[in-house]
RNA sequence: GGACCCGUAGCUCAGCUAGGACAGAGCGGAGGCCUUCGGAGCCUUAGGUCGCGGGUUCGAGUCCCGCCGGGUCCGCCA
């Protein structure tokens, strides 16, 4: 039952009428006033009509009262039909309205590369990724939630390649295992990128030698902090890869058989990407995230289904020669309408969608291609949304121009980027090339030190520290809006005070742990409808408007309007009840009343945390 | 050079998609509240040319144009 829905259509209904005007159109222009004494709902006038000078009166089941002010028409609500028919009809997922028609929705999120732990970026992504797979879940559409394996890259080569030097080793025992394949890759790649550069000194001119040495030198003194977390390792990687010929034929070698799906690399590529995925998950179930399905790159060449999108895409119409190889040109076959719902800058040329290097071999995006067949028809999905950083937007593009092209309009309409700002670390960009970045794990460790810290001082339950943990980067991450780009701070994250996640739940605690109490008949007929005013109004009010709230969150993608509410409505539950007590209200019909709110508090925070993956807390 | 994102209180951010009533929170600052169902709380208070300049409108933080700052992308990398 959403009552504020059906007490604003009663409201259009009447001023439709009285004004001469579609309905809809009032239903849609109705907003909430955005001060106290004015009433509940309100319509701008001009924003339905030029004639000002009109007047409404008269009232139904759940409008008390029309009275203009202004250009406003405000309508004061019927508190005792509210408390009513949102009472009379509280059920367990309260507010949690379903669509009428649920869509199966893929939602790729993560997709870090498997050669170093997760950092405070893949955190965001992660969190962003997984607010939305529940929020659509609790919106009743079914979701599929995937992560994208990138394993046959040059990346995981570099990383093999410096493996092998190692004589594939094992991981030691208690060692997280992402956390020591990032290492090892950190430590390959500086000592050739310090190979590559001592190279290029010897044929440098003198303009770009001083350059060179700079950046040589930078990363020397990177390779030394390397060193000192693993002398060992450093000194054997470091000998063998100086040793080495050519170490860029040998790393080459590695791609060309992986992908190739020659079958003793591919055992040994796969077994270290596992390990790496392996610590992802371990990392990620501390917040409650997982995936229903990991998608391998090298599966799609294996398979050929990048053949196949590569033969489509070399029959296309846009096929051009670009550069010495193929490409579809995407910027004179897409026009500037076709531009516009593929939701593309008229202004942006857009970069030509290189298809194969010069040696055949395929590149990312063309593979994405394939994967984005992948993710539509093995889930039969209507819709794609990759949670994917900002800086992939023009790729994104390419990639939605491509499907395009390919005659796959719908499919190209119905795949969204999910784009997010970036997250820096105090002016430094991350790097998980130099092995320069603060994990997933640092992160999670240093903020359950200080809520542990926090709940011994309290003398609190420690039972569920992980829960109030995973509330308070949860909430961090999720009430800014994901398109800013954010600095990371852990001090934001580790203010547990009023903006956070454990404020939400300690709400939610103070609300249940009345309700546990309880021992009174609870009827919606006996109650004092003289209650119904100040805070006790407005939380009844606030119950009635969450179904629409949720709604607008789910249906925007944007979890921090539901976050924003949830505050907010804490805030003003918490105002009361300092001011009121409820059990040890004498009056019997007062007292039920009052409960019948808390209730109503109860079933809001509940249902509102539990779709942002915020577990809701009886103690604390 | 082109494209995109961001700019709101000392700091961190809501509000901008679909314009509407004196611009809202938290932190930090100042001052209060434990005979109280959980003080991770409550109540006061100070603090703002909504980056700047035009335009559209009865009305602009919100829409349009032009600037200025900060960031990102423009690779036969992923």
């Amino acid at each position: 039952m959403n009552v504020i829905r059906e007490a604003k259509r009663e409201m259009a209904r009447v001023i439709s009428q009285a004004i001469n005007v579609e309905e809809e159109k009032v239903f849609n222009n109705i907003e909430y006033p955005s001060k106290e004494g004015l009433g509940d709902l309100s319509l701008p006038l001009p924003s339905v009509t030029r004639n000002l000078n009109i007047d409404v009166s008269g009232r139904g089941k759940y409008v008390k009262s029309f009275r203009r002010d202004g250009i406003f028409i405000n309508v004061e609500l019927d508190e005792v039909s509210v408390f009513n028919d949102v009472f009379s009809s509280l059920s367990e997922d309260y507010g949690l309205e379903k669509v009428d028609k649920p869509k199966r929705i893929v939602v790729e999120h993560t997709s870090a590369n498997p050669i170093h732990p997760l950092h405070i970026g893949h955190l965001r992504n992660a969190i962003l990724g997984d607010t939305l797979v529940r929020l659509l879940r609790a919106r009743g559409h079914l979701v599929n939630s995937r992560f994208y394996v990138n394993d046959s890259g040059r990346q995981v080569a570099i990383l093999i390649y410096g493996l092998s030097k190692l004589n594939y080793p094992e991981p030691p025992a208690g060692v997280k295992k992402d956390e020591w394949l990032g290492l090892i890759y950190a430590m390959t790649n500086v000592i050739l990128e310090i190979r590559q550069i001592t190279q290029e000194l010897k044929n440098a001119s003198e303009s770009e030698y001083k350059e060179k040495i700079s950046k040589r030198d930078e990363l020397v003194a990177v390779a030394q902090g390397l060193r000192e977390r693993n002398e060992e390792y450093f000194d054997v990687l470091s000998d063998g890869i100086m040793k080495e010929e050519d170490p860029e034929k040998v790393i080459l070698d590695i791609i060309e058989r992986y992908e190739r799906g020659d079958e003793r690399t591919k055992q040994i590529v796969r077994k270290y990407v596992n390990y790496a995925l392996e610590g992802f998950m371990e990392s990620l179930g501390k917040l409650g995230i997982s995936f229903d399905v990991f998608d391998y790159e090298s599966d799609l060449l294996w398979n050929g289904d990048v053949r196949k999108v590569l033969e489509e895409t070399m029959d296309s119409r846009a096929r051009v020669n670009y550069k010495g190889t193929w490409a579809l040109d995407l910027e004179n076959f897409i026009d500037e309408a076709v531009k516009e719902e593929l939701r593309i800058p008229k202004g942006l040329e857009l970069p030509p969608l290189v298809l194969m290097r010069s040696d055949g071999t395929t590149l990312y995006t063309l593979r994405d291609v394939a994967y984005t067949f992948k993710k539509f028809s093995d889930f039969k999905a209507d819709v794609v949304i990759n949670v994917i950083a900002e800086q992939q937007a023009v790729p994104q593009m390419q990639l939605r121009a491509t499907l395009y092209l390919l005659g796959y309009p719908e499919h190209a309409k119905n795949l969204l980027h999910y784009s997010y700002g970036m997250v820096s670390l105090q002016g430094m960009r991350m790097s998980g090339r130099l092995g320069r970045y603060i994990s997933f794990d640092e992160v999670y460790e240093k903020v359950k030190e200080v809520v542990e810290a926090k709940v011994r001082e309290k003398k609190g339950n420690l039972e569920e520290l992980d829960e109030i943990v995973n509330s308070a980067i949860r909430y961090a991450i999720v009430s800014v809006s994901a398109n800013k780009p954010v600095t990371f701070n852990v001090n934001k994250i580790t203010n547990l005070e009023e903006n956070s996640g454990p404020y939400l739940q300690y709400t939610y605690a103070r609300a249940y742990n009345i309700l546990a109490k309880v021992t009174d008949h609870l009827d919606v007929s006996n109650i004092d409808p003289l209650e119904l005013v100040g805070e006790k109004r407005k939380i009844l009010i606030m119950i009635a408007r969450f179904p629409e709230v949720f709604a607008k969150a789910a249906d925007d993608m944007s979890p921090e309007v539901l976050t924003v509410f949830l505050r907010q409505f804490s805030d003003l539950f918490n105002a009361w009840y300092d001011k009121e007590r409820v059990l040890q209200e004498k009056d019997e019909k007062k007292r039920i009343t009052r409960i019948f709110l808390v209730k109503g508090v109860e079933a809001v925070l509940r249902n509102g945390l539990k779709s942002l993956g915020i577990k809701p807390l009886t103690k604390m």
